[in-house]
DNA sequence: CTGAAAGCGCTTACAG
DNA sequence: CTGAAAGCGCTTACAG
């Protein structure tokens, strides 16, 4: 069966194929009775414009370019990635990936000039990237659209996606408050604003339940587990110790698991642990990591379901939108009720 | 400043644009002299043609694809698709990416369907779908040229990527003989034949030294850390047990990790362990472990710089060829010599 | 070994 | 609200 061409689709609808042309952008000027017959001839045959005959002509290249932190490997941006991914092909783009190593330290010259040579019509903004002004004044500059993904600062300059950190850790909260504990602890991380919205989650609950929170706010590295296997150690030797922590991220988490291990005590009988991502390794380690799942992936898709909105030409659409997605709580094996 | 088309430079070239496309897609039919001239000008601005042009009127769609095994966010396919990205990007084409769950339970006609529908050019196969008849015998039967990546089954059947997991195993071996270790156990997994070359490797390791393996083989789930854990727990309860384990993979790895800090047994000093793969959790666990690094990435552009000499239509360049690349050995910080 | 013509499937710019 | 014409930058099929 040969492919099918929007002069199919014109001939079988009785109009020209400009028309089917501006149905298929979702453009102005087409009656509601021709819209609505066209559009259902294109959704019988799942009909998809050919996208190397549509850039050709036109302006638009059909690629979303996603920013991501230097060529790194971090399930973060795979996780992205996928989302990203599928809702590209779901509008017929395709997805091109820009690596932005050391933008901040390049000069600005050559940043312009490498995100003017890309030639996508729309990009997603990640952080930490999402929070530098430096490259949002270069984006805009570039008049390139853009949506970002989980910003923390100027939420006024663009449509994002977000998620409640904070009542994700009230949520954590909850759960451990819930199975009995009340010496819970947080333990977050230095790298990104994040984990202050987690602990705002943490000293919320205990106001809410009229409590003052048992323990002040503990950091460490987010980069290695260094930092939280040796916080841990300091942390469990105390007689106060916590019998549940919460920590900022997976990764935090698994370093105070190895450090709890050390001291022979057993999770999560001694000890509740909750982590925050629902990151690969969450499944992996010994118990299984309660904790946080992010919806990330849904994250990209949405970003890009907006930016192709606002593609279509719909000045109605440009409107700067903000959506929440959904977190939930992954209750594995590393929460239980606390000893006596 | 304008794009560059190909009217520019067959002007430049005082040559006719059919010309200038020969040169560009490696066509025979054009003489020394012009050709390098041509290629010259092409050189000289970093020409290069626009892909949407290109796919229109041809047969071609300048796409890749790249077949995962779901939708699971894994980093081995993280790594391979930047390579993938980077090559296809060098090449001036783009990365779809298929995603293969089920394919084998799925029926023949579905699966066919689904890949015939893709418009990439070439495909590139990793594991476990690089083994997998089923899959192969239906990339075939559509025709697309196809490059694999570290396969174990019929080699003779496409180009491949492959790196030596036998020498890679040995170059382990070595380094824990020279640490002093001659009580040293492989501790291996089930899901694919990898686990087997490693062994091979650790055991003819043993018989060049004149020496018989101390141990045989184990092998746990890769899926979770828990089998790992499980196994460790009673390996190391044993009173002959090693001074050293080689881990199939980092995840065994990490199990045995974990097991040992149950027994308070100390890495490195009371136990060394080295593990396959530097994953990401490599650098971050405590102490950062001793690993072998796969080249991932490399192996991931390497196969679409083949496909893509290959789809050039030089029938030289379609004979089929095996690429090995290299491996390296990251001496972190699980191994030590051992105690007295 | 080289080139002139037609056309891929859309969008743009314009006309009505 | 709708359509006819031109053309995007290449490749294909053909001619010499």
């Amino acid at each position: 069966m040969r492919k099918l061409t929007i002069i199919d689709i014109a001939r079988e609808a009785q109009v020209s194929i400009k028309t089917v042309s501006r149905v298929l952008n979702h453009e102005t000027g087409v009656g509601a009775a021709t819209r609505a017959r066209v559009q259902a001839i294109v959704d019988a045959h799942n009909f998809k414009p050919n996208a190397a005959a549509r850039s050709l002509p036109g302006s638009r290249s059909y690629l979303v370019g996603l920013l991501v932190f230097s060529d790194e490997i971090h399930y973060y941006y795979s996780a992205l990635q996928t989302g990203v991914l599928r809702a590209a092909r779901r509008h017929g783009y395709h997805m091109i990936m820009e690596s932005c190593r050391d933008m901040e330290t390049e000069d600005r010259q050559s940043v312009l000039r490498r995100l003017g040579s890309s030639r996508f019509d729309a990009l997603v903004v990640p952080p930490p990237m999402c929070d530098s002004p430096f490259i949002l004044d270069i984006i805009e500059e570039l008049g390139i659209p853009y949506v970002r993904i989980a910003p923390r600062v100027a939420l006024e300059r663009s449509s994002f996606i977000y998620m409640n950190d904070t009542e994700a850790a009230e949520q954590v909260m909850a759960h451990l408050w819930e199975l009995g504990h009340r010496q819970i602890m947080y333990v977050g991380f230095q790298e990104t604003g994040a984990s202050i919205d987690r602990y705002d989650g943490y000293t919320r609950f205990f106001r809410e339940k009229g409590c003052v929170p048992p323990y002040p706010l503990i950091t460490v590295s987010n980069a290695t587990a260094k930092g939280a296997i040796e916080t841990g150690e300091t942390l469990l030797r105390q007689a106060d110790r916590p019998t549940a922590i919460f920590a900022g991220s997976d990764l935090v988490a698994f370093g105070l698991m190895t450090a709890a291990a050390k001291f022979g005590l057993s999770i999560p009988a001694d000890l509740s642990i909750v982590g925050f991502d629902d990151s690969p390794g969450a499944e992996s380690v010994w118990p299984p990591l309660t904790t946080i799942r992010q919806p990330i992936t849904d994250m990209g898709e949405r970003a890009v379901d907006i930016l192709v909105k606002g593609l279509g030409g719909d000045l109605a659409v440009r409107t700067k939108e903000a959506h929440r997605l959904e977190f939930s709580l992954i209750v594995r094996g590393t929460t239980a009720p606390p000893a006596h």
